[in-house]
DNA sequence: AACACCGGTTCAAATAATGAACCGAATTGG
DNA sequence: CCAATTCGGTTCATTATTTGAACCGGTGTT
């Protein structure tokens, strides 16, 4: 791998659970030399994409990051452009609705509309979906090259529930049902109680830049509310890869 | 200078006003050749920090960005925080308010609360801001170790206005102005017409890591109001302190 | 038709990355 | 309480990666 591949994997190792890592951790999960990771960590934190806590000398993503993310999402507003959207998709279901953004082999929830009701689904933002399991992931893969699709169910998958779909010819048949009717549906796959409808959004070259997803108890869904949660969900995707290619 | 540093050096390239850019001017202001700026892009690209739209072949930044920014906001949430401290310091004042995080060399803009009166200063989030000739600079320096604002003031400065500060004197004193009062005082030193007061905001180590300002036209400040607005703003920003210290 | 510049590619030469060993200081645990 | 780990950090000979001049084919411009 390149030095800048390794530099960027030790980005990747902060998550939200474990935000602070010291050196000789970060090495050992990168499968670097602690010298080499040392060396890789200066280079960012000269760029302020790392810091390092003073005290206890462990390092953090830096405020670099805020500010790349702040341009980059001013030029490409997904968020800020699908977020009445959303916000009205919710209103219309009375569910929970959330957006997210594919990046590095999975989706990347960027933005919750929360339903209304006592009893509703609660997603995080920053949550990291996996591909399959997902209404959102199926409803990605639905819409992306096949190529890509193929190179996907190559890879192993993990199970999260009793209900996830692992399997490769399970996933090949939501995959191509979802394509045929324009929104996925899945229940259960992720979490437990949890039925999900997802679209995928578009970008300007016609491929698939993330996804949105109503989701449910599953006491409240049957297949005529899946239905009508499905044609307003692909309704909102539409609407939101237009607003992002430059149409009305 | 290292492969990562360089990497990171594209990434900079890309502004609020700029932000696709093909590769030979990537190359060109880089300082790199073409073949070393496309392979370092590919390192990037591979991990999403850059993109290439595919029809024009110019490049952006990517959405791993957004990934990895939103995770250090949840760890490191200086806006969130903030936010409502400074939404009452501009109803306080009647002035727009802004917050900005030090970030290589400068502060960059974080966040802003828009005063509710028809003349009011207008500040673009993501708009960069020289420690030299903004209030906030100048609070920020004031609450800087020795060293560093030595190293800063042997550097050149530019001028932005007839008003601008750059001789080091002229700094040094407001800068022990600032530091002996808590807030900074700054008419007309970036923009024509605007009046600022700033104050620092402190990391858990004492170190400055930012800073907020109060931005009024000229015309409505005399020394009274800069005073009683130096006063808000050295609340709120130790307000802003503690709640990032852990502190109630 | 000639020109200039674009994005992208190649490969020998040059440079930067690498990692085992080592350091002193905290932690850990028997 | 002392010995054994483990930590963050450093060094430098070895090694592997990065580098860039030259070269594509394509697309406007003149």
């Amino acid at each position: 791998m390149s030095t800048v591949g390794k530099a960027v994997s030790l980005l990747e190792l902060f998550t939200l659970h474990e935000p602070e890592i010291g050196l000789s951790d970060l090495a050992r999960r990168a499968g670097l030399d602690k010298a080499t990771a040392r060396r890789l960590l200066m280079a960012l934190a000269a760029h302020r994409l790392i810091e390092q806590e003073p005290k206890s000398r462990r390092y953090r993503l830096g405020a670099g990051l805020s500010r790349l993310a702040r341009i980059r999402d001013a030029h490409f507003p997904l968020v800020r452009l699908a977020a009445p959207v959303l916000r009205e998709l919710s209103l219309e279901t009375g569910e929970t609705v959330h957006l997210s953004e594919f990046s590095a082999g999975a989706l990347l929830t960027l933005h919750v509309e929360l339903s209304a009701k006592a009893n509703r689904v609660n997603v995080d933002v920053g949550q990291v979906l996996p591909l399959h399991g997902t209404a959102s992931g199926i409803a990605f893969l639905a819409a992306s090259r096949l190529e890509a699709v193929s190179a996907y169910l190559e890879k192993p998958r993990q199970a999260f529930t009793a209900f996830t779909m692992t399997r490769q010819d399970d996933l090949v048949k939501a995959i191509a049902l979802a394509a045929s009717r324009g929104y996925s549906r899945s229940a259960q796959g992720y979490e437990e109680g949890v039925h999900s409808i997802g679209a995928a959004i578009l970008g300007a070259d016609g491929q698939p830049i993330g996804a949105l997803a109503v989701a449910s108890p599953v006491s409240r869904v049957d297949d005529a509310v899946a239905a009508s949660q499905g044609e307003a969900a692909v309704r909102a995707a539409t609407m939101i890869s237009a607003r992002l290619t430059g149409e009305a």
